[in-house]
DNA sequence: TGCCTGATTGTTGCG
DNA sequence: CGCAACAATCAGGCA
């Protein structure tokens, strides 16, 4: 039991008003997640299933199938996520770090 | 000090 | 060209 079900975690996109959380210029794009990994591998696999599905099935499938996953299956693309959360890692070093150290840039 | 929420990532296919 | 479910993930902000 580790835990389940948060709380209202759905409304993400949900572009309501903007100014709430205030994303740093410097604020690098977290690493992909497994599920990133997961698509781009059954991605193929699930079009080769079903050939002619649009992305409203493929999403889907994709989602069901990748809780069919046991956390073994999931290793490799958590594996990878992992990577790229290092990856990550390096991004948000050098955004807590330096940050404003006087280089600037802006624009662009 | 701890929970919660928002923001972000990538897929495809179409309007 | 951006959004639509799908899931994960994390970092910061507020109580």
């Amino acid at each position: 039991m580790p835990k389940e079900a948060k709380t209202t975690r759905k409304v993400t996109k949900g572009k309501a008003d903007g100014g709430k959380k205030k994303k740093d210029p410097n604020m690098p794009k977290r690493g992909l997640s497994a599920y990133m990994f997961f698509a781009n591998d059954q991605r193929d696999k699930v079009r080769d299933d079903n050939p002619g599905i649009k992305f409203g099935e493929v999403g889907k499938l994709l989602g069901e199938k990748w809780k069919a996953l046991t956390d073994k299956q999931k290793a490799p693309y958590e594996a990878k996520a992992a990577a790229d959360k290092k990856r990550y890692e390096e991004e948000k070093a050098a955004y807590t770090a330096g940050g404003s150290a006087g280089d600037d840039d802006d624009d662009e």
